[in-house]
This record gives C-alpha cells, structure tokens and sequence, in this order.
DNA sequence: TGGCAATGTGTATGCGGTTCCACATTTATA
DNA sequence: TATAAATGTGGAACCGCATACACATTGCCA
C-alpha cells in the first residue's frame, strides 16, 4: 500500500509521461534491448521530471537478485572488525551492493535467527565471521544458492575463505622474540574452540621447537581475546611458580590488558618482560610502550571477503576459494632484547 | 527468474501441500484473519516440511515496508562509531528492523549516491550522522516518506535529532581544568564547519569566560578530529609565542595526537601540560597517562535514535523529536592540579 | 522487387506475497 | 425457528517491474 501522503512516482507514470509504454520506459531505463533515441531521452526526461527512483524490491522479484550481501561479525565494537567491515562496504557498494551489518555476540541463538532473517530477505551473499561452529547454518544458506564466505575463522571445508595466515603470524612473533633472546616465552591463547586460536597456538608452539627452546605446558593460559581476560591470565602466570622474560598475547587486547596487570604488579615493559601482540588494532599504536604485534591486513580481508563472495555468486558452480593473506611482523616499544633474568 | 539449481519453496507450494488456497496460508502464516485451527495447523506443518521461508521483498511490494532502516555515517573506523552502530542494531533487530552501513568519508557526492540508492531500495528510514551541510539530502529523504533522525552532527531544525550536549560537554572538560588551578589552557577544535564543533567551542569558551579566565584567540588552533591533525595542532601551538599549561582537544583522537607532539617535544603530561580529550573511546583508557575525557554514551545515542527513527515512522506527522543527552566527566591520569610555569 | 535481418514498440504475464470481496458454514440471538 | 452475526475459505486483483512474444517498420542485399 502506497503511503498516501506522499508521491513517489512509478514506472508506469514515467512511461505515460514520456508517451510509451512501460516496457519501453524500461528499456530506457535499463539502457537494455531496442529502444530509439527519440524515446529514450523522453522516457529519461520524464523520470527526471517525476523525480523517478526505481524500487529495487520490485525488480528483485523478477530479477532474483536484491544486491545485498549480509556481513555477520561477533561485534562491531571489537576493535579488529570495523577495519573488515569498511573493507566489505568499499568493495560492495562500488559494485552496487549494499550491505547489511548483524552483530551476533559469538551467540549461536543469534546467528539462527540472522540466519533465518537473511533467507527471507534473499540475500544474495553473506560474508560470515563465525564464532561457534556452526555448518549448518552456512549449509542452510547454501542450500538456499546464497553465497558464503567466511572471514578469518576457519569451519573445515564447507565454503570460501578469506583469512590470514595465523600460524605465520604466530610463527613471526615467537620467532622474533626467540631472536631477541627469549627462552622463556609465555602465550596467552584465544578460546581454543576457535581454530583461529589453535593455529596462532601451533604457531608459537612449532616457533619454539623449531628454535630450540623448550615448550613449557605452564606457561600457556586460555582468554577469551578480551582485555580483562587478557589481564587476568596474566595475573595467573604471575602466580605460578615458573618464570618467563616475554609473553605473546593471541591478540592486542589480551596484550594491553597484560601489560596493565603486569605494571600493576610493579614489572616494567619491555626491560622486564617483553609482551607481543597480535591484530594490530588502533589501540596497538598509543600504549606506553607502544605494543609490538603481527598486523593483520584487516581492511584487505574485508575487500577481499566481498570480492569472494560476488564471484561466487556468478559462479556458484566453481570449486572452492581460499585465500590465504599473509601478516606482517611490526616491531614497536613492548619487545626488546632479553636482559634482566627471570620474572 | 528462480536460481534453477536450487529449490526455495513458495507460499503456493505450502498452500498446496497444507490443502488450502495461498489465501489462507497467507493468513495462517501471519496469524491474521480469520483461520481455523485445523488449516493452520496444516500450514504451519507444510511450511516446516518445505523449510520455507517468507519472501520479504515480495511482501515489501505490497505492505510498502522494508523492515529496513540505514545507518548512514563518515566512516565505521573512526571509533566513535562503532559502538553507535551496535546501538541501532541492537534496537532494530529487537524490533524486527535491519540495518544497512554507509560509509560516506563526509564526502558529499557519496552521500548523495547512498541517498539515491536508499530512495530505490525503499527503506523505512535513516539514520543520518552527516558531515556536510546537506538539508537537501535530507529532504529528498523525508519527502519520499522515509523517516529520518540525524546523530551527533545537527543540521538546523529540520528533521528529529538525538545528540548529546556539546556546551555542556566542553563546559564540563573546561571547568575542570579550571578547577584544576589552569588559566592558560589551549583548544584543539573540530571542523569549524560542524555545528559539533562549533558547540564545543562555545562550551570551552563560556566555561572560560565565566570562570574569570581570560579568552586567547591564538591558543586555539583548529583541526580535523583526526589524530595526526591533532598532533600537528600541537606542534603549532609550541611553536607560538604564547603559553599554556593544559590543553582541551575536542575529541581523543586530536588528544592522543597532541600527547604525542607534547612528549615528543620534551614536555612531560600531565605535569608540564595537562590534556583533556572528548569521547572516551576505547584508546583513552590504555595511552599512558590514561586520558581525561568527556564521554558521550555512544551506544545510547545509537539506540535512541534507532528507536526515534523507528517511531517517526509510525508517526509521520509527529511534532519534532529532540533527545538531548548528557555527556559525562571521566578524569583519569593525564590531568593534574597545575604546578609547574606555563610551557 | 521480394525477402530477410535489424530495429522499435506494446500487450500480457509472472515474480511472491497480501487482501478485498463474495460466498459458505456455523453459531448466537431474538 | 427465522435471522443476524461470527467464522472460514478461495478467487482474483494488485503491488512495481522485467520480459517473452507478437507485431510493426525500416534498411539492406540479391
């Protein structure tokens, strides 16, 4: 039903307007098969005449595409995803996507009911940062010929990826402590029910062996990649009876929050014990001592995610993509040389 | 035309398999009119077998809603947004609404593309966190019957807005610096063409005034809300013959920035100068000294407005909406009782 | 000059729903 | 028991657009 308080013109009165018909005035409009000069310059005068905006809704009825793609993330407010959701918007909206923003809390609840929101919206893709497992919610997509790709966390072999290389980065960070001198290098993980976390794990762990240095079981505690958690294991690696010169958080807002508890604790970053970062959010650049981490290329992802998920909607029928991006070591204040002993 | 390769089932074919005419499955569906107990039941079950799904935009076409709303903001990295952004999704998918996210850079000729695009796509409403002078926009906007509130950024009083009070923000920053024994104290501005920053000003030059502290034009320089500008904004300020022992920056950003430059120019913060920020976004707790700010309850505003603008639309011919929120005084480390001679 | 391809245009149909209305049944009321 | 009201149901129109198809008209070539 037309709001009838306002006058939102249609095609049908563009093409009276103009004196043909509509399939004419849509052809015009869409610049598709025959139409002569004559009638597409009275057909585009008359729509700039009525102010003429198409409704896409109608045309996706026929059409079957909405151009729309679904970007689902645990939460915007996480300092490593607007980067990504900027890098998703640029590259969809220069292709004449829209993009719609759903915050999931890592909640599965939530993700159901995106879900269920995004199949009866039609969307045409999704590009989905999942938190808990969660295949058959993509497959319930699939099923549907929406096009999936997930973002940096990884769920088997089920659809497109786009993720960095996290055992890379883990490798990158460790190894750049372990030639600082490092032998006693402590890690606080991400959940280790995300894959993400146990790669960054297999990181740090294959860095050590591989660098003679050995892998102390002790020295390892579980976060949840939130600053208080990052703060809290630390304080619980204080507490224990065995020693370390550096620490690599699985990510910078576990490291920060690190940081904190050990100053509280009166040790000095770096001198005393060296702390890594990983993601390289913001945050990352204005710590005292600025905090050394691995960046991820987070904007690129993004792009990149929505490049993915574009194509594969052309091409439902390719074989699956993954692109494998690759970090980058950024050294700042919070890792020096090992010199002091033990904490 | 139906993707041919996948099968997503129609209201005609739940009708079909329940026994009953789409007529009455329609209403089984939406638990409207008239229907019996039995043929409900009957739907229900042939939708749940078919795994069916409503087809939104189908039924956009006939109600004349999209259960859509945009958020329309310069851009999603700048932290100030985010949480925002969490704000009116969490008020609109509560409510049935989705959002859709456009990052404009403040750049007037993408917001006129996005303005045109939400036009074609129908959406009930916007919510508009514009950075240009553009009434225009807006009224092409509401004389579609969209709905729209702008956030944070006012624009005369043409259309509901929800904000908090920059006066009494920078009121708020100012008087505590005064308190704090400062009587030089310096301003980092905004844009001088937001009405934002035009407020913040006023707010920092009233406290001024009325606390029987003199107003030096040359001690405020203008920036751009960025933290490079406020940086640079610092470094003017140092180069000047004038002095000054705390600084009010009228966003963190340009604050963190302005630290920056004060340490990297020997000066020591918050003894030689204190600094003042606006915001309190996520960075102004981990700098060292941690920043002293004045927050503005960000996720808030996002969900007023999602609940203003979702309101407005029920209620086309409302008088205008004004929200007004209160930003709040968060002294931490980085402003102190004046000691030292001005810098 | 005939015939065929290339152009241009309009009618009618369908996309997937909702809803008005006409038509049955029941049920309640006088 | 006659009648009115409440309850169920389906046919068909319509939302705004795209497009298949039929039907002109024109241009070109043999």
């Amino acid at each position: 039903m037309r709001k009838w308080w306002v006058a939102i013109s249609t095609i049908y009165e563009v093409a009276q307007k103009a004196g043909v018909s509509v399939a004419t005035a849509s052809r015009a409009l869409n610049d598709s098969g025959y139409v002569s000069r004559e009638s597409r310059d009275r057909v585009l005068a008359a729509a700039k005449a009525l102010d003429y905006h198409i409704n896409v809704n109608a045309r996706s009825l026929t059409s079957g595409k909405t151009y729309t793609i679904a970007l689902v993330l645990p939460d915007v407010t996480n300092p490593f995803f607007p980067a990504v959701a900027r890098g998703v918007e640029d590259y969809a909206s220069d292709n004449g996507y829209c993009v719609i923003l759903c915050n999931t809390d890592g909640n599965a609840r939530k993700e159901s009911d995106y879900v269920r929101m995004l199949r009866s919206r039609k969307v045409d893709g999704v590009i989905f940062a999942v938190s808990v497992a969660s295949k058959s919610r993509v497959s319930a997509l699939t099923d549907d010929g929406i096009a999936v790709v997930l973002v940096d966390r990884d769920l088997g072999d089920s659809c497109d990826i786009v993720k960095t290389d996290n055992i890379a980065g883990a490798l990158l960070a460790t190894n750049h402590l372990i030639g600082l001198g490092h032998t006693s290098i402590a890690f606080i993980s991400g959940p280790m029910s995300l894959a993400t976390s146990q790669e960054r794990f297999r990181g740090y762990h294959d860095a050590l062996v591989s660098g003679g240095v050995s892998f102390d079981e002790r020295l390892v505690v579980e976060g949840d990649f939130r600053m208080k958690s990052g703060y809290e294991a630390m304080r619980d690696l204080l507490r224990k009876p065995c020693q370390f010169t550096a620490v690599f958080a699985a990510n910078d807002l576990m490291a920060v929050g690190a940081m904190t508890a050990l100053e509280e604790s009166g040790f000095h970053v770096p001198t005393d014990v060296a702390v890594m970062g990983y993601d390289d959010i913001d945050i990352a650049s204005v710590t005292r001592p600025r905090l050394s981490t691995v960046a991820q290329p987070k904007y690129e992802m993004g792009w990149i995610a929505a490049e993915t998920v574009i194509r594969r909607m052309c091409n439902p029928k390719a074989s699956r993509m993954e692109e494998l991006l690759q970090p980058m070591l950024v050294v700042r204040d919070s890792t020096v040389e090992r010199r002091g002993a033990s904490v």
